[in-house]
DNA sequence: CGAGCCGTTGAGGGGATTCAAGCTCAGTGG
DNA sequence: CCACTGAGCTTGAATCCCCTCAACGGCTCG
């Protein structure tokens, strides 16, 4: 039998519930800390809801906030030298972002909702100098950054070879890990399509067509979809 | 004025000369420990010095061991799903790989000698658990990590979208950055500078013959060369 | 209902791939 | 010393895939 932890013993705080949903979410990012922190956190952390589209932060903007993803989908994009839009990584429920700013640095990419995004917005300076702060936590948030650098990998190798169709199919596959119970997809804009996968808008929209006729996809809405996972799992198979 | 740091103290020891300089290079990643570690180090790490084309871990291998690159040039690679190899980044002087060993987790990419190399081995063990270390190390991994995200993101942008001559010139300009002080240059295989850019081999020669033939490049053997920087730049800015 | 954005589809051209053939160069052994 | 070898590099020709340019339709919103 689990004893509670210290933070969900006051339950009266209104910030209180709110991070204990958050704690079963994130795997516990911050239910580590002694109950002193806690109470200071609940006092200090904001948790926005904000519409699609919706910039998180800038490229290059003093980090002065960490950001657990409660709920939607958020994009990490960087323009190229030459101007065009390239991204680079998504983050789903559970995932941090914005860590760069616990190292008082500025923030690496631009980070932006792709649906409506429920945040845990914790600014830095409560996390404190991380030497002194707690080890657990220090621990929990390099497993963080290696599960971010472990993404990016895996989005650089799959994501940028290959011929579109496969380029797409595998994008389906990332994008149905990132969807809630409903089984539903987020279904990115042609063009964020092509930006993650560094093709044009309108190789994007053919494949994706292609696609919906051969019943890999099923497009409910515009921006929700649901997958064949057979049908999908041949394509990719085919080759 | 500063103050000799402790580890510099036992000079007698045959590999407290490596790590001091192992020190100047790396950015001091070991140089806040107390003595008591510094000496455990001195007695358990290891320098070694590896041929080209070699491989120091492999992906999902048990993570045992963490590295400091001391010279020469290391590549991370990783199969897609379809078989073929990709080059995630790359790693030079100073840069640690293999961090995912303190977190107790398999190495999450290929790592192979590009250069003859030599690398410091320091058993993940010898790091101890991180949450009890010393604060300023675990900050100093957190930058590391940080550095080596902000790395993959701009290969991740940079090398893998564009049309082929514009990313052979982008990994120039990169390879530059990776340089000894001698102004040549590292020429990867052709090959792969096709798995770091997404390209075919003959797609690569083809870029570097007419780089070459246009003076941007001047090859000095097979694997090193010389590059006219501001004839690059012009190439780069033409787009 | 018009405006604007987004998605779709078509036609044509261009750039990368594919397939294939020489070439260079270092290493080997006669 | 030099032919032999094999791996890597280069170049050519043909094909194919993706990009570019363009037009059109659906949808939302003022």
């Amino acid at each position: 039998m689990k004893a509670v932890p210290p933070y969900l013993q006051s339950e009266n705080h209104p910030q209180a519930r709110v991070c204990a949903s958050c704690e079963v979410r994130s795997g516990a990012l911050f239910g580590v800390l002694d109950p002193n922190s806690i109470v200071r956190i609940h006092t200090d952390i904001d948790d926005p809801s904000l519409p699609a589209e919706t910039r998180i932060y800038a490229r290059g903007e003093p980090g002065t906030a960490v950001y657990t993803v409660r709920a939607g989908i958020v994009r990490f994009q960087r323009l190229t030298a030459g101007g065009q839009r390239r991204i680079v990584r998504l983050a789903g429920r559970g995932d941090l972002i914005g860590q760069e700013a616990l190292l008082q640095q500025p923030y690496a990419d631009e980070a932006v909702s792709c649906t409506p995004v429920q945040l845990c917005r914790i600014p830095s300076h409560l996390v404190g100098h991380l030497g002194q702060a707690d080890g657990t936590l220090t621990h929990e948030l390099m497993r963080r950054w290696q599960q971010a650098l472990e993404q990016a990998g895996l989005w650089a190798t799959e994501l940028t070879s290959g011929v579109a169709r496969q380029r797409v199919l595998k994008l389906l596959g990332e994008l149905s890990r990132l969807a809630d119970e409903s089984g539903e997809i987020w279904m990115p804009r042609r063009e964020d399509m092509g930006a993650m996968l560094g093709l044009t808008v309108e190789t994007a929209s053919r494949m994706v067509s292609q696609l919906r006729r051969e019943g890999v996809l099923k497009s409910l809405s515009q921006r929700r979809a649901v997958l064949d996972p057979d049908a999908l799992a041949r394509a990719l198979a085919a080759g």
